[in-house]
DNA sequence: TGATTAAGAAACTTTTAGTATCTTATGCTC
DNA sequence: GAGCATAAGATACTAAAAGTTTCTTAATCA
């Protein structure tokens, strides 16, 4: 019988954990806090007096990872790129990591039917996500320009913001993620529009 | 009293029916036979007769809805554009009517954590929305072959579908489809590419 | 060291999914 | 059109899971 008992930050660490390994193991349908509170080795009690449901569980375990682990470095990248093509690459590369697990954020939103306007912390996930995504493209456009591959200026947005949607589509429609699929993004549509907008 | 009994395929329409305004309007978390049946106005023996689980059941309707009513029409769009970027238009303004439909089809298999491989009923409804969203394009990009703005060939497949993933992406993520969020997508990116692949 | 807070075990209540049974409307066959 | 097979729909039941309450005791802090 164990006399040890886990608390506060180090409690919550690990019922994350364990939300996270469901989440991706069994899937969404799995995640009840039942099942939750016997991974992580703690009881029901404990996950209801903390969360409302296993959704909202979901979404703070899912913040958890991306804001403190995988994608805080995506705008970090060292890029060593001697060219567009070859930072962009780069770029994606890093990207393809942690998709999964955001996009669990988005099928929960719809399964919920909560669009952004309800869910405020679904909302705040995206855009600081969109924000490090846009920032990384800044950069590689900032080399660029410095090269003399692109005329001086700022992308759209939604340009900005294009090629991570679709690689999160992707994954989202189970479509497999390959070099060839990035080099494709690239060479035949990144480079043509990035040209075309700063050109 | 109500006397009179629907059979057959009146009341499974009606089921399908009630079943894809539950998705609307309130979520695939609220689409149990429970509220199915009662909205369709029938019970739930008669709903656990035909499906195994509320996922065949929405599978079956969306599949209903996306073969029968919306998407078989979108590479038999009239094409009337006086250029590509026209064309492509008219297209894509099309496609925007059916889209959340389709995505429910991914969000569900997302939710059971079942890929195509396991989930052919999903995976024929994708392969089937894919070959009409790139014959539309075939058609776009023929029209512009005659009119010598494009060179002759063939788009790669990924290339004649992304601008779909996209859209059903921004969808997905709750993002809105204005007219100039599609003529970003046409003139900054479609046009610059498939003149670079076929230029 | 005593007081306060919160974890964890266990039992309980409530809800909902899923099933079985039965009656009777529908539609086909002779 | 009478009788028969099929399946709809009402109702009640069973089983499982969600959600709650209570209590004991470990951890933390004054």
């Amino acid at each position: 019988m164990t006399k040890t008992r886990r608390r506060g930050t180090e409690l919550e660490a690990a019922i994350y954990q364990a939300t996270r390994d469901i989440l991706n193991q069994d899937g969404l349908e799995q995640l009840t806090f039942a099942n939750v509170a016997e991974r992580a080795g703690t009881s029901k009690p404990v996950i209801y007096r903390r969360w409302r449901s296993p959704f909202e569980l979901a979404i703070a375990a899912i913040r958890d990872q991306i804001i403190t682990e995988n994608h805080g470095q995506l705008d970090e990248v060292v890029l060593t790129g001697q060219s567009l093509a070859d930072d962009l690459f780069q770029v994606f590369e890093r990207f393809t990591v942690s998709i999964d697990t955001f996009n669990q954020a988005l099928v929960i939103a719809w399964f919920r039917h909560s669009d952004q306007q309800n869910n405020p912390e679904v909302k705040d996930l995206l855009n600081s996500v969109k924000q490090i995504d846009a920032h990384a493209i800044e950069r590689v456009c900032q080399r660029a320009q410095k090269r003399g591959e692109l005329q001086v200026g700022t992308l759209p947005r939604d340009l900005q913001l294009m090629p991570f949607d679709w690689l999160r589509y992707r994954v989202f429609a189970n479509e497999p993620i390959t070099d060839k699929t990035l080099h494709l993004l690239i060479d035949d549509f990144l480079v043509p529009a990035y040209q075309h907008a700063l050109g």
